[in-house]
DNA sequence: CGGATTTGACCTGCGC
DNA sequence: GCGCAGGTCAAATCCG
């Protein structure tokens, strides 16, 4: 198996699963393209090569230095918001991934990406309604949970903060998009270099980021980036297991964090979608 | 007015 | 079987 490490201004990023379509033309990207520079977000991807990305169990293995998210993701329980999904997941992943029968679950993979940034929201260019928020154990920062809002579309993730690190947001995906990108609302203006081909499957190649730097063993990694500066494409993973994470670098670069409150909080607390739009758009393309 | 968010209630799974 | 915790629903509310 492989795993595909990418460490990005973001700092972890774990999907569920796996949009089955091609990612939507942000609506607001421009602000988000406004907001880029300057921001710092740590973005590390992990993508396990059988379509699953790395559970949070898997994802300690892989990860290390950051452990903000080892330590929450995986096992620990001590603080993390991790913990709970651990224990759900965990089973779900068993079941499915093993005997692939999984009773309430999906199969579908899921990704996790954390991210250390002051934005909550990582939009990926798809449109999320939040659903609902909980509060979980261990963490006092509520979870809040999205379901893609295209019509079937059966993708869901949820996002919340690391109890540990107020600046670590860790965002579930969970599903496969089965449709294209929205377009955007507002419109018009967001280019993406993405092709809208069928995203499920994202094996198209799409745009090809220059620099790259990703890991794709379980050796850690982690480049040196500093803010916002992501060198490397995620469309590696695209190629590889399906989340195209194209457009990932752009944004990466670009979207500034406008959200960065003196005081550290959540600034885009509003569910900014902006921000990553094009950062998650590839992984959930 | 339409769409998105909020939030409490309800449902389901899991551990004891 | 019971309680706990996570996840989802849906009515109310908010916002553009």
């Amino acid at each position: 198996m492989v795993v595909i490490i990418i460490y990005l201004h973001i700092t972890e990023i774990v999907y569920k699963g796996n949009h089955s379509h091609p990612k939507p033309q942000s609506t607001k990207l421009s602000r988000s393209y406004q907001k880029a520079s300057g921001s710092n977000t740590d973005i590390s991807i992990q993508q396990l090569d059988n379509g699953y990305i790395s559970t949070p169990e898997n994802s300690s293995t892989s990860f290390g230095e950051d452990d903000i998210e080892q330590g929450s993701l995986s096992k620990s329980g001590e603080d993390n918001a991790n913990e709970p999904e651990a224990k759900r997941w965990k089973g779900e992943y068993e079941n499915e991934a093993s005997s692939a029968l999984g009773s309430r679950t999906v199969r579908e993979p899921r990704i996790v990406v954390q991210t250390t940034s002051d934005i909550d929201i990582l939009d990926d260019g798809f449109r999320w309604r939040k659903y609902g928020q909980k509060v979980v154990k261990g963490n006092p920062n509520p979870r809040s949970y999205y379901k893609c809002t295209y019509v079937g579309c059966p993708v869901r993730k949820h996002v919340e903060r690391a109890s540990h690190d107020l600046r670590a947001v860790i965002t579930t995906y969970e599903g496969k998009h089965n449709h294209d990108v929205p377009a955007p609302r507002g419109a018009g203006s967001y280019h993406v270099n993405r092709p809208l081909s069928d995203a499920t499957t994202a094996n198209a190649p799409t745009v090809v980021r220059p620099t790259t730097n990703y890991t794709n063993t379980l050796e850690n990694t982690r480049a040196p980036m500093t803010n916002g500066q992501a060198p490397f494409t995620l469309e590696m993973l695209q190629g590889q297991g399906s989340y195209g994470l194209s457009r990932f670098v752009n944004s990466t670069n670009s979207y500034v964090n406008r959200a960065q409150q003196p005081n550290g909080q959540f600034a885009a607390a509003k569910e900014e979608p902006g921000y990553n739009e094009s950062f998650l758009n590839s992984f959930l393309g």
